[in-house]
DNA sequence: TATGAATGAGAGTTCATTCAT
DNA sequence: GATGAATGAACTCTCATTCAT
């Protein structure tokens, strides 16, 4: 019958080390066999295409994240402790699992090219919540997109300074820190 | 012949479109070519190599960018008004052109790779304005580099949603709107 | 368990089936597998390779028309009976049998090339018929093998017109018909 | 400008040769390229895919084969002239061009999986003409796909013969006799 | 200087075959 | 005996790059 499949796993440990390192496009489906130490043809019994594992290990983690995410806010009453609460979301997976985070943080615009119509990001959670809090006098009269994209991009280009060596700290050190600045954008 | 510097161009032009729409190694030289209307040899007399090309495009911009930015600097005061005048020559720049500024903010993480070691980009003018405004009292004490990047993730995120089609305005009709915001984030 | 042999007929029927369908070469082990309902792996304790399936699903029933053929020919006194009850013999076996006639007349050339230097075949038979028929006078002086290449080819024909649609009657309605008409080619 | 395009003709020509020798799958674009003394993507700039290029030297010759066979037609009046006329016409290609007549005879079944529905064959011609010429009173009443297959089987079997070594005098000199013999068939 | 036919290294992918279970 | 996960040789095809014209 054959044993489990560990080899799954190795297939997709080596492609994110080896896409983060050298981007989807740099690295060769021989690179990413011989790292995780299987044959040239055993990721394609996986995975139909180079394509579809770029795309597999982009989404799991994405998808997976979202759920968390939903359930996440559900547990705490105001936007600032969702903030909070989201922020140390992002931070404890990115100390916990960093070759996902590096792979879900700068392959961002080359897989969203492969992302199909509709696909659902942490984008629109944040713009919906930002809006309920806004009804709600929590939030300060805004454009929602606009204090999206200031909220979403400060937020994660704290991890992304850490991948290129410009922060060195915990980022579960800075949670507070990082939600508090954030949240003078955004407070009525 | 007939102005050869007018096909350098096109080849230029040609290579931005497509690399912002299908990413650089989903494009072709030969697409590039039949985009720029030369022959498919002709851009290796300007550019080494397409990796050379891509570089070079990327590069050009940015490095003129950052010499108006050092310019800009010298003509403003205090950091908030150095602030402000960098985000309207950053929204302004993509107004402007914005394919070559697509490409520099999609491009970022893939052309990263090929960056010298020591390469000057506008994160480290950033630091050091925050770092200078600091010792004058101007911006809050706190990490120097955290602070540049939540100010840089949150400026810099706006123009990538009116990329992906999530905001729609003039962003020369939100400097002033941006560089308020922002700065709650760092001021003292 | 349960009847092994069961397992290898289904084999044998389903190569048959996508071998005249799809070719012999663009038919895959695995699809083989599948139509038969067996594991990937089942079909190689059956038969060395695809190739030796392939030539041997060529082989038997060829074997076996031969065998018929000789004993046929013998319960027959004159050259025109025995022409007669081959040609009845053929379209016997392509109407009761079709998939494994499709194949040996589409495959032909592609096994001819796997096939043993001095493999019998059924055109020896009927070369040799020829030339003993002419020593009785029954069948009119001229190169054997050209009467044989020419009432092989007649014959043959009218079943791959069959296959391909051209002809829908059920061909053992055309015995008569057709070994009257071919038998004009080479009579005394 | 670069020079006139005899490259093609080699790739034509080696492919030709190799895929009556192997077969079309038994044959690598690498084989052919080296047989060709053309560079591997070569043959890639002339033919869309190793199937494009088998079926165009499939179709090229047929169809010029069948341009000329209605030219031929028309020089002749009566059917049994016209049947002649063709019989030379096949016979002298083969002698002539024997790759590509090999080729169109032994890949016919192969290759017929990749004809285009309604693609014009010369049996389609033959119908037609043998059933102008019964009601011409030339050739007795039968079924005409019957005749078809009958004549057509016969008179393509000889240089099938041929290829096989059964056959070695040159087929020229037996387009008299296969027409007379053929004819008998089909006689009214 | 510009061209584009030609190149060939190397990519992604397939699939007959093996063998531990 | 039967299985199917794993294999890796070998395939087709791409495309950045060269260079004769």
């Amino acid at each position: 019958m054959s044993r489990p499949i560990q080899k799954q796993k190795d297939i997709i440990e080596a492609a994110l080390k080896l896409f983060v390192e050298r981007g989807i496009e740099g690295t060769t489906t021989r690179e990413i066999a011989a790292l995780a130490k299987v044959g040239e043809g055993t990721m394609f019994r996986h995975y139909k295409s180079k394509e579809a594992l770029a795309w597999a290990i982009f989404d799991e983690p994405l998808s997976a994240f979202l759920q968390d995410m939903e359930d996440t806010i559900l547990k705490h009453a105001t936007m600032r402790q969702k903030l909070r609460a989201i922020v140390e979301q992002c931070y404890v997976l990115f100390e916990t699992d960093r070759p996902r985070c590096s792979y879900l943080l700068l392959a961002e615009h080359t897989v969203a090219r492969r992302m199909p119509v509709g696909y659902k990001t942490p984008i629109s959670i944040l713009v919906r919540l930002i809006e309920e809090s806004q009804t709600r006098g929590e939030v300060r009269p805004m454009d929602s997109q606009l204090a999206a994209a200031l909220i979403f991009g400060a937020v994660l280009r704290v991890p992304i300074f850490k991948i290129y060596g410009r922060i060195q700290k915990d980022l579960r050190d800075m949670v507070d820190e990082v939600t508090e600045t954030v949240w003078k954008m955004i407070q009525a």
